[in-house]
DNA sequence: GTTCTTTGTCATGCC
DNA sequence: AGGGCATGACAAAGA
């Protein structure tokens, strides 16, 4: 509401006309142009974070300017380019992280609460919500009636993870915990400990009690059984906001059902199922694979971020594998992080043959459609010329008759006397003679010029 | 609420 | 043996 829809809708228009993903079709300029007016200081950072996904917007919902039917569910599926974003505008949020990381936080309250997650690092003693924050926080919020928290949650811990010294090290400590579906195959380490650690640095994870945040402990309560029932490990981004002692726990109840987007957050003693908003994130992101099929590889991708390989997704798949493994080899990581990227390739080889396989099945239906329209057609042309030549046969049958009767019409017997048709018949011989025979003899006759016919 | 469609993922077999 | 490909099956989500 605090850019004028004008503008909104050129960024999206620009978006849809490139039809390339947000990381080449948005620059930094765009986005900060977007929301420079109401802007100030470290805000900026802030609050241009959910603009973005609005413009990002798929095709969907976006009818003309000034109308607001975006769908911006669908639009959220590029937080790792926000994330890039936010991490190549050092201006935005670096200048002063004690001031805006609390009005980070505000911003994203009443969306997602993993935002209280405890960084290292942080001073969060200072975390007070302003109300001049939180109005200007709600604004925002009108547009993003339908974003999901946890997108944002991801875009605010990522955004925090590199803000606070990132260190490729600790994240290759960090990604000792299983992840890939692999091999995470599950030992799990992700830990009650770590469930602890959280609620309670902070005091903002408690599962009922921090007034005001109680959607953040659902939050990561929810997620934690996202990862727990669903499959979903917790986010790259999301581990580099977790301690080491806060992976090295015991393992849980970490399975590996079937999505594997590694959420890796611990699942809290819950037994209640996750919350419908809980899932709606994995919703959007599913969905908005409809619209930019890019955006799967945009679960890999914070993983690749974190892992500070200087490959994307996309590379990491389609590089040649002596060359994926030399990357492997040269980047010092643990052989967990060499599953989470084995499978991250995995996955993405069998997304593209899954693509391919449904493409060539398309292929092959259609193809076999037109060969039933081309037999169809076939048919058609012969039943008509069987027709045409059963015609023709019956003529030249009617024609037959009539000379016959024309022939036996001008025969004489010995006595100038008709010959009766009924007791005579023509007799066509071998040697091209024309006999008149008693109609008894001609089936011995027949036989004789099968005979002959045989003998030849 | 049900059905269909789309997409990602897994398991498996083959090369 | 390992990697890639092909494909059936399944799950999830939106239409």
């Amino acid at each position: 509401k605090e850019c004028c829809p004008e503008r909104l809708y050129s960024l999206f228009t620009k978006d849809k006309s490139n039809g390339d993903e947000m990381d080449t079709a948005w620059s930094l300029e765009d986005i900060f142009h977007l929301m420079a007016p109401p802007m100030e200081s470290s805000l900026e950072g802030i609050s241009s974070r959910p603009l973005p996904l609005l413009c990002n917007s798929s095709s969907d919902g976006v009818d003309a300017p000034g109308q607001y039917s975006m769908n911006f569910s669908q639009a959220i599926s590029h937080d790792v380019s926000l994330r890039e974003a936010m991490l190549s505008c050092p201006d935005a949020s670096r200048q002063d992280p004690t001031a805006g990381h609390p009005q980070t936080q505000d911003a994203f309250l009443p969306l997602n609460s993993s935002n209280a997650l405890p960084l290292p690092g942080m001073d969060w003693a200072g975390f007070s919500p302003s109300t001049e924050s939180r109005t200007r926080n709600l604004t925002a919020q009108d547009l993003l009636l339908d974003l999901d928290e946890n997108v944002f949650d991801e875009i605010n811990l990522i955004s925090f993870a590199t803000e606070e010294g990132f260190d490729p090290m600790e994240v290759s400590q960090l990604f000792e915990e299983p992840d890939s579906d692999s091999g995470l195959s599950l030992n799990s380490s992700h830990s009650s400990t770590s469930v602890t650690n959280l609620n309670s640095s902070a005091s903002l994870c408690d599962d009922e009690g921090a007034v005001g945040y109680s959607s953040d402990a659902e939050s990561l309560s929810h997620r934690g059984l996202e990862g727990a029932v669903g499959g979903h490990w917790l986010e790259s981004s999301e581990l580099c906001c977790m301690s080491d002692s806060d992976l090295s726990g015991e393992p849980t109840l970490e399975h590996i059902l079937h999505n594997h987007t590694y959420y890796l957050l611990p699942s809290p003693p819950s037994s209640e199922p996750l919350l419908p908003w809980a899932q709606k994130s994995h919703t959007v992101k599913r969905n908005s694979n409809l619209n930019d099929q890019d955006t799967a590889l945009g679960q890999d991708k914070p993983h690749t971020k974190t892992l500070c390989l200087p490959f994307s997704v996309d590379e990491i798949v389609s590089m040649p594998v002596d060359s994926f493994n030399s990357v492997l080899a040269k980047s010092f990581l643990t052989d967990t992080q060499v599953s989470l990227l084995r499978d991250i390739r995995r996955r993405g080889k069998n997304r593209v043959a899954a693509q391919n396989c449904r493409k060539r099945k398309l292929d092959v239906m259609l193809s076999l459609e037109e060969d039933v329209c081309s037999l169809q057609a076939q048919r058609e042309s012969l039943t008509l010329e069987r027709a045409q030549y059963s015609k023709s046969l019956h003529l030249m049958k009617q024609k037959l008759h009539n000379l016959y009767r024309d022939v036996f019409s001008r025969l004489r017997d010995d006595q100038g006397r008709p010959v009766n048709p009924n007791l005579y018949a023509l007799h066509c011989g071998q040697d091209g003679s024309v006999l008149i025979v008693p109609k008894e003899l001609t089936s011995s006759l027949k036989k004789d010029n099968q005979k002959e016919k045989e003998r030849k």
